[in-house]
DNA sequence: TGCTTAATTAGCCAATCGGTTTATTATCGC
DNA sequence: GCGATAATAAACCGATTGGCTAATTAAGCA
């Protein structure tokens, strides 16, 4: 994978597992196995996920006795958002559909 | 990679190369050599990124006698905006400041 | 028909990914 | 110190990724 810190955060979204991670971790923190329960995966595998989120710092994790609590680490994501806003335009506008219309239309499957 | 389409979007995302390729269209169609010539990279290495992207449905391709002009289809880009927008509050409520500020004071690293 | 240009396919390769099982480390509570 | 619990590390595996070069297909043009 790429190195950069934007790269990192769309990589570490392109699993649902992970996406699911975060969803949970947006309800508060949570240890490994909390985390693990709802998934029909290995804790390894868990852990695995949780240092590429890590790694992406899409989380932060501390330090409780023998647990490791994670913590969402949302502010990251404002980057990707800001990366996708500016294409809003290009779907909010109606230009897209606008533009497949025509397009459609000179291939000849006009349906209206 | 994952199979649903939130995946699949995020992980054509997720490389540099071709997030350069989605700017380049939003300024207008392109071929595939047009597309080439800013990158110190092969035709068949753009050709590959360009396929990632149209089964992300990123993109769409037509056909101009030997050219297959690339368009833009940002509306894809809306489910990941929406996604990614579920978790603004987290960033944007400054809540998350707050609360790696409060953790840090705990850790002893008060610096303030 | 052949030549040129545009693009993809095929075949290869090293690296990464997402999972597994087994082994190890870290910490608590008795 | 010892046993239990939480989590990670190690080693492995098959599939995918991202790049290459060489070969092939598709279309226009003379």
């Amino acid at each position: 994978m790429a190195t950069d810190q934007l790269s990192r955060t769309f990589s570490a979204l392109s699993d649902p597992t992970r996406r699911a991670i975060l969803t949970m971790l947006s309800q508060g923190e949570a240890t490994v196995t909390d985390i693990a329960a709802p998934f029909d995966m290995s804790l390894p595998a868990i852990s695995k996920h949780l240092q590429v989120l890590e790694k992406a710092e899409l989380i932060s994790r501390g330090r409780d006795a023998q647990w490791r609590p994670a913590r969402l680490n949302a502010v990251t994501l404002a980057p990707a958002a800001d990366w996708i806003d500016d294409y809003r335009r290009f779907w909010e506008t109606s230009f897209d559909a606008l533009e497949q219309h025509l397009t459609s239309e000179e291939k000849g499957t006009t349906r209206d």
